[in-house]
DNA sequence: ATGGTTGCTTAGCAA
């Protein structure tokens, strides 16, 4: 009936999308770590999935290196925010985003690529990649702390826990140890440290909610990261470090969330599963 | 107890 773009009393999803059937829109993130290297993988599983919207990280590539006309063709639009070898993260979504914004928009002038969001009707979309942190106790790790900060300031900036928002990505922190798999083994690293621990909570405590973690409520797991060093995925040696966090509102209506945990599996597998939310109503 | 992998870029870094 009408556009879906302007309303934000507008439906989360425009008329045009919905099938014969009342339709429960897919919420994914999936760290592709380089869309190069994953590119075949990543259209065969966006065929399977049906999702209609992707947050990916870790493109590594610039806009202009960035596959946009090979997924135009398979029914995609892409909002990019790239970087040449390193980060890089984009939104896939079957209808176009509308009022796409990179990077956290506040004034650390920071080179690195790692935020970007746009909206889809009534629902905000943010594509998220956290500094991994390398060392605790290195520069990098301070910038990681520092850099979850500035996320808890950009959403108090740029939303509202009171709408429908979603903060989709590798956050790089396992919440807590029934997220690792050999807690023992991680103690104090980079993703299980405490303090990243506390960073992530300050950003959650803004409003929003784990989607996953709600359906999964005992663990261990789902993880979704296995290292490609030491033989991580064979082992069993994962963790949950991508998330689908959801304002409030929303994630009462979300009715089922899910790693793939097929696509760590085969030939040239990312180090990441993707993650999948639905939900109910939008 | 140790080492092990992958991607980008080309020997070193990042994860």
């Amino acid at each position: 009936m009408c556009c879906p773009s302007s309303e934000s009393s507008a439906p989360f999803w425009p008329a045009s999308s919905q099938g014969p059937r009342e339709r429960v829109p897919k919420v994914a993130t999936y760290n592709v770590n380089s869309i190069r290297a994953r590119f075949e993988r990543l259209l065969a599983w966006l065929a399977r999935e049906q999702p209609d919207v992707v947050c990916l990280q870790e493109i590594k590539v610039t806009e202009d290196e960035f596959p946009r006309m090979e997924l135009e063709a398979a029914g995609w639009h892409a909002a990019i925010h790239g970087q040449r070898t390193y980060n890089g993260v984009a939104i896939l979504s079957r209808n176009p985003l509308d009022d796409v914004q990179p990077g956290l928009g506040d004034d650390a002038n920071d080179p690195e690529a790692r935020v970007l969001s746009g909206r889809l009707g009534a629902l905000r979309v943010v594509s998220v990649y956290v500094p991994n942190g390398q060392v605790v106790g290195s520069d990098k790790w301070t910038y990681k702390l520092d850099w979850l900060r500035r996320l808890r300031g950009y959403l108090e900036r740029t939303g509202s826990p009171e709408e429908p928002l979603v903060v989709c990505g590798d956050l790089n922190v396992a919440p807590e140890d029934r997220d690792v798999a050999f807690p023992a083994q991680w103690l104090g690293s980079v993703l299980t440290h405490e303090a990243a621990r506390a960073a992530l909570r300050d950003v959650a405590a803004w409003g929003l909610a784990d989607a996953v973690r709600r359906h999964h409520p005992d663990g261990p797991g789902p993880f979704t990261w296995w290292d490609y060093r030491m033989l991580g995925f064979p082992k069993g040696d994962g963790m949950r470090i991508d998330h689908i966090l959801a304002t409030r509102p929303l994630v009462e209506r979300c009715t089922g969330a899910y790693v793939v945990r097929e696509e760590r599996k085969g030939k040239q597998p990312s180090d990441h599963a993707p993650v999948v939310a639905v939900f109910q109503d939008l």
